[in-house]
DNA sequence: TCTTAGCACTTAGTAAGTTTGAGTGCTAAA
DNA sequence: TTTAGCACTCAAACTTACTAAGTGCTAAGA
């Protein structure tokens, strides 16, 4: 338990750090404090934080630094979000106030926005798909070899890829797909037709024609396509300001973590309500373990719920990154209702 | 003009500094050289070197480094490519040996390869476009909002892009807008129909339409997609190793360049025939001062010309790396008409 | 005329010692 | 419980000295 001193010699030390980047002593926050005591008094009172593991020295006769144990307490107990600089609200407001014609487009800007605004490296996921809808499949022929499959979903996300096809095929096989792949599918979650396509639809579609493997698997390769989670990545270059040693090698493994991941959910870890600080080696990959990393959820009703997230040094201003992202995520909920209320209409 | 011996040193220096990065003395070289001569010797020859600008000292009393211009000296009249070794012959055909169903799958595949053999950065771009010719296009409604346009080159090339349609429109329309742009402008090169896009059409499709505009602009856009030369990068975090300080800005400069160019010109310059070597200030843009850059072209035959580079330090092997770039055009050249061969048939 | 031994000189880099300043913990008195 | 005072610690900055690798120049030899 922390005594109110305590508390406010904690804070003030995570916001020294913070701010200078060097140890902060018992001298300067004799100085700052509001209250009038000794810079010997502010001595026994960090000892007995460092006693519980809050704070550290760098080296025996050393200022003091927040340990991870510290930054947590800080981050649960003694911040306070920021408000809005009026500043960045405008800039929020007028990048995300365009005409947007995919949601894609949105969630993709929210990453550069988020960049721009902290300096660090943002994450940006849009509203899950597990929710959303199959909607339409096409097979459009392309030439004599090959084929492009469309995926649309009731969300409004097209997905697409081309194929070879070994033999040449006849319109009326590829209506047949098309036509059976509607008349079962449309209308269930994505989740639902992943599983009948493992199930029902083989044998269905056998009756339809000879060879049906090639074709569902087309179909399987763009719904997989469709329902991964992709996410946005803004800022990548600022990992090379704020990792403090240059060292090559695990900058090189976080790039190679953000870029080569398929499952966000490596990265971020699972959604957790509201928004959440994860400090240096609490998460569980190596390649963080310099890092923090600041995830919000945002909610648009019915369509679901999706993620941001900001990357960067432990040493963060957290009071500030915790009011921009309980800011922005109500922004984006925003404009995303907006967008899926004109779309759905 | 130099002597036969100015030349054996200028290349021994060359090689020297290459391979260990310090600069290289008097005593060092008349140790290895094949002729038998005191360091003094060698020392009035460097001068003169240094005298013509091809080698210079880091300070008043160290060894010499090549300049520029002894790179550029070097590399015009004394680097002989060396022969590919064996396991890279293996790596680059077993790499390029797979099934690939996109031309684009080659080219990108060819990035990786030369990154993973060089530890640099490569560049790659296919055959140009200007020779394709525009086989099919389509327009493919999805829901009552959305069209997708595909556009198919003769070359196998599929571009496609997803838009927006203010109003309902009848299938009918669509069907009439790309009937005539099939017929006609199939046949016609990429360039011949962006040109014919800005004459004949508009007056021909006025016809058809009440609002042509909005599809005009519509094959416009993936028109121009198509056209675009885009360029695959392998090994991007390659320049975090060869980048010799850190220095963060000149860092992000470069990576912006790779990154956030659209033109692959104005990095890599003008197409030059064979195997071309740019060095350090040569180039024109400030963010490559520090670098090198290798490019050479391959040819497929009627397919046009494409093109392949390396960046790395000026400091680089240069009779190792000419000698890749040189057996690698060929296979890359090879598996290419292979392919085309193939889809042709 | 070219080559070379020899020598005085320069410089970066390393290592070892010194100083400084910011910090600590502890003690004893208020 | 607070605080002044003091002895102590340590990193960082600065000095000093030394070494190793190099240079240019001169004068003698081939």
């Amino acid at each position: 338990m922390l005594s109110e001193r305590q508390m406010m010699i904690l804070r003030a030390v995570v916001r020294d750090f913070t701010n200078s980047g060097v140890p902060v002593g018992s001298k300067a926050l004799a100085k700052q404090l509001p209250i009038h005591v000794s810079s010997a008094t502010i001595r026994n009172e960090m000892a007995a934080l460092e006693e519980q593991g809050l704070i550290r020295k760098t080296h025996s006769s050393s200022g003091r630094v927040p340990s991870v144990e510290g930054y947590r307490y800080y981050v649960d107990h003694l911040v306070k979000p920021d408000p809005l600089r009026p500043n960045d609200l405008n800039m929020i407001q007028s990048s995300l106030g365009g005409d947007f014609h995919k949601i894609d487009e949105i969630i993709s800007q929210s990453a550069t926005i988020l960049s721009n605004l902290t300096s660090y490296t943002a994450f940006t996921l849009k509203p899950e798909l597990k929710d959303s809808r199959l909607s339409g499949f096409r097979l459009v022929p392309l030439g004599r070899r090959q084929v492009m499959a469309i995926l649309v979903t009731d969300s409004g996300d097209v997905e697409n890829q081309t194929f070879d096809v070994t033999e040449a095929v006849t319109g009326e096989q590829l209506e047949a797909v098309v036509r059976l792949i509607n008349d079962q599918l449309v209308g269930l979650t994505l989740p639902e037709v992943l599983k009948k396509l493992q199930t029902d639809i083989p044998v269905k579609i056998a009756s339809y024609l000879q060879s049906p493997e090639g074709f569902l698997d087309i179909f399987g390769n763009v719904l997989t396509k469709a329902a991964q989670e992709r996410f946005y990545v803004g800022g990548r270059l600022n990992l090379l300001n704020f990792s403090e040693d240059h060292d090559v090698d695990s900058l090189k493994s976080l790039y190679s973590l953000i870029d080569k991941t398929d499952d966000i959910a490596d990265v971020l870890g699972q959604p957790r309500d509201n928004i959440s600080v994860q400090i240096g080696n609490e998460m569980t990959n190596d390649a963080l373990r310099n890092y923090s990393l600041i995830t919000a959820t945002y909610d648009v009703d019915q369509h679901g719920r999706g993620m941001i997230a900001i990357l960067g040094p432990t040493r963060m201003p957290y009071s500030r990154m915790i009011g921009l992202l309980g800011a922005f995520r109500e922004e984006l909920a925003k404009k995303l209702l907006d967008y899926y209320r004109y779309y759905d209409e």
